[in-house]
DNA sequence: GACTTGCGTGCAACCGCTTGCATTAATGGC
DNA sequence: GCCATTAATGCAAGCGGTTGCACGCAAGTC
């Protein structure tokens, strides 16, 4: 059916190796040969199986994408830049959304552990432990998350929630609430620890609210929450969420920013376009998926990695926070 | 390393097609082996190498996924459908992002090819031709474009079109535009073929304005293109775009609907969020994840589905079109 | 002219697994 | 009690490649 190195070999005249050498090795063959076998290989539209060759070399190009929904906004733009960095190198993605269930990244991991020269999880839910067992079974790269040898891309989501605090407090906040995100977040304990200190410091009361699904419907779920807290400024954990409060807060009958000041995480593109539009943490996402990707290949080479690379976030001030 | 199928065959004291048997065919395998084979393997942790039994049995168990744009909302909810059936299915997915390339396209399922049991095409911008070329080196199911014998799962957006356009005339709209989406799309075409013909009908002079980049940007940049023209309602291709347009026609000066009706085509989630809320024609973009996949795993058993499934629109009707 | 050198190629084993066929042992029929 | 079945397992070839090794041969050395 498809054509194969056997086919090549045949119709130039010359050994399978010789071939295969073709491709992977070509200064071993003479000019003349490797042009006749190229040609040869071009007509019949041959390409080499990398799943045969994967299993003498063990490297199959291939890398895994671990995310936790699809869906939710924030990842998209990290995937497209992964899976743009990766074909780059010649690699391809096995894109897993494990729907923020950690048993089934579990799964994930070890379904696709023989198939990729490596993982990237990506906001993981499952505790450091398990990660650092599966990374025994295949090289991983984790995003957001800090792990002690693993090696790691993360964002400085602490320094992030502590200037938005700042920015909260700065306008005459006094009671704040964290709204804050899915259990066995890595980057929720990040903002709440920091958003805690900082708000000690500025002599602020934090109120937190949670732990809720990262989504919109969580967001607005939790908007007569906040209002009970008689909080008048919110971090939340992510855009998603803090769009979704705002929608909540405004059927309440609250106004945005005048009664209650909301700032979100992650400068999804959908923060520049809604009414009002959302102060936020940007996240360097895109940056995110290229490093984690760059990191995976290196691996491949010098043996583990263990750096971890700090990507730094900043406060887009718009229009959904204003003074106390 | 890894644990492979020698190895639990030795720990179990059986050859390792008694091991291969335990797990691809079972009742060729007494009971009490097979009970003492699965718990050495589950002991030593062995998972069958997919690769290698791809290389024999031919059924990879993966699937590509090539889509134009990941970044574009429309894309993650198709994506996360499919990869969730896929998944239900024991299968696992490639992901792979033309960014709108024709050429990057065809690369991407050539380099595919070997190592899945079929691709899903997700809106191409190739030609027919070459998609039918492709449909014979593998098994192809194409979303959103028919194509004689090519099995397929389309939107039925030329019915959308029509209810938008009815929609807008019916409010009176008189002098209406067509903001069209990329070339090679064989979306836009259909809605505006059928916009073309609705608009005649009602009495409606339509402008068509495009080929446009199917982003927020494209709609953004055509505002005044659209002003010009003296148009008091658009359809545009896509949400994204409309959203834009309107962002657009706000900077301008203009009033949406009051000045402009704008519809959109999608449905993504952010045309619940912005202001005003965007009326659109929505598409069963998860369905379609689900169905193609379905289509996808079908076509391994019973050779050559030719199937088209076609799948339903509506107008969703919100706060961005009013009376002309 | 015999001897090293090294380039280009072929040979064959092997990666992890499946599968048609052969082999053996146990079962049933009469 | 003997033969034909059948069930369970082993054997070995082969999927599409890669790679260490050996071989042949032309060129260079003295």
């Amino acid at each position: 059916m498809a054509v194969t190195i056997r086919d090549v070999a045949r119709a130039s005249g010359v050994h399978i190796s010789t071939v295969s050498r073709t491709f992977s090795a070509p200064h071993l063959v003479n000019p003349n040969t490797r042009t006749r076998v190229l040609a040869c290989a071009e007509q019949l539209g041959y390409r080499p199986n990398r799943a045969a060759r994967a299993l003498i070399t063990g490297r199959t190009y291939n890398i895994g994408l671990i995310v936790a929904d699809i869906a939710n906004p924030f990842f998209p733009p990290l995937i497209k830049a992964a899976e743009s960095q990766a074909r780059k190198h010649d690699h391809h993605i096995f894109v897993a959304d494990t729907n923020e269930d950690a048993a089934v990244e579990e799964e994930v991991v070890r379904a696709l552990a023989k198939q990729v020269d490596g993982v990237l999880l990506v906001s993981p839910r499952m505790s450091n432990a398990l990660i650092e067992q599966l990374s025994r079974e295949v090289p991983l790269v984790v995003v957001n998350r800090q792990i002690a040898g693993i090696p790691a891309v993360v964002m400085d989501v602490a320094r992030g929630a502590r200037i938005a605090i700042e920015h909260l407090t700065a306008l005459g906040h006094r009671r704040v609430a964290l709204v804050s995100g899915p259990r066995g977040s890595w980057t929720s304990r990040e903002i709440r620890r920091s958003a805690t200190a900082t708000a000690k410091t500025a002599g602020a009361e934090l109120t937190i609210i949670g732990p809720n699904p990262p989504t919109e419907v969580g967001g607005l779920t939790i908007a007569e929450d906040v209002l009970r807290a008689g909080a008048t400024a919110v971090l939340a954990y992510n855009d998603l969420m803090a769009i979704g409060l705002i929608e909540g807060l405004l059927a309440a009958g609250a106004r945005v920013p005048e009664d209650v000041s909301v700032v979100g995480i992650d400068d999804i593109m959908l923060s520049r376009l809604t009414r009002p539009k959302l102060t936020t943490v940007a996240t360097p996402t895109a940056a995110a998926g290229r490093a984690a990707v760059d990191m995976l290949l290196a691996h491949g080479d010098d043996r583990r990695t263990t750096a971890q690379i700090h990507l730094q976030t900043e406060l887009v001030i718009r229009d959904s926070t204003g003074r106390a």
